[in-house]
DNA sequence: TTACTAACTTCAATATTTGAAGTTAGCACG
DNA sequence: CGTGCTAACTTCAAATATTGAAGTTAGTAA
């Protein structure tokens, strides 16, 4: 299986790596984040190559996770925004921080804080369960494979099982 | 910049990806999620090269996300389990997967579903506010780049000036 | 007319991924 | 004892993607 086929899985979070996964795309979502919009921002803060940041720039566009607008008209300039589907990825790239910070942070102090604007607090958001309002982790949920999903896996394994034994 | 250099920015979000930001690593993550732990099933269920997968294993056992041990000696066996730093980043996957599950997906029902353990309901859950327990979404948000990040951007930014000038 | 800017595009060199095939260390069957 | 089978990789050559450097476009400003 190619990279490219990845979203071709019945699976939500292979979906969403078939948008989102890769490091480059991942950074210019930081940046959005973090209000940047210009081309040339996203390339001074990412330090990526401007062949590859024209190209995913491309790619969100044409997903819908991001709007290209003209800023001004003479000479052209263009910006990017988050749509409503782009700004919904929040809760990826904020776990992403979150996990940076717990496990890959060094001695020189915190790198981002985070405020709630509405209660106005410094704050990490975690992840709770809508029913119970408990925090919950990896521990505290069971996955299920649905039918759709498990048929999917099925078909996968076969074909894999049917490679190795035909290099036999 | 490299890819390989990312994990050199004073960002969590660009030090987590320096780890997970790679679609392969990721769907290896999405099936230690759904238990699986043998080498053979990570390739049967996401299709990837054996060359690729046992290079990802090798890196994500380096970097203290796995754990490689042998379940039996003769012949050599071994499984892959999360440690508690993997079992952490169950937040990004989750992420990514109800991401998928509101924007990806298709009319054939629900891929995947989730119970609380503890209070035995189907959830998807949610981000909230640690200190007033709201909800939060992108928006409800204000990130403030703190002088150590500040200090690594303007370095960054400096450099992509100083290239851009060279250029003319 | 020359310098400068933002937003790209092009090109050749390098690095990574892919698909197919091969290897290793055994067990099981006839 | 020989053949087949398994899980967990490794190797190789071809295809694909990324990188760094340089060039282009459509303007404004001095």
């Amino acid at each position: 299986m190619r990279v490219s086929e990845i979203g071709r899985m019945k699976c939500p979070v292979a979906r969403t790596l078939s948008i989102v996964g890769d490091p480059w795309t991942l950074l210019i979502l930081r940046e959005l984040f973090l209000r940047s919009r210009r081309f040339e921002e996203f390339q001074g803060y990412t330090g990526m190559a401007p062949y590859l940041l024209a190209s995913r720039l491309k790619q969100l566009t044409k997903d819908g996770i991001l709007e290209k607008r003209a800023y001004q008209e003479r000479p052209p300039r263009y910006e990017y925004r988050l749509t409503d589907k782009g700004l919904d990825l929040y809760p990826v790239v904020l776990s992403m921080s979150q996990w940076g910070n717990r496990w890959m942070s060094d001695a020189s102090g915190p790198p981002l804080t985070l405020t709630h604007k509405h209660c106005d607090s410094h704050s990490a958001p975690h992840l709770v369960c809508p029913e119970c309002g408990e925090a919950v982790g990896a521990r505290d949920m069971r996955a299920e494979i649905m039918p759709v999903m498990q048929a999917d896996r099925a078909r996968m394994w076969k074909k894999f099982k049917r490679q190795t034994a035909r290099d036999r």
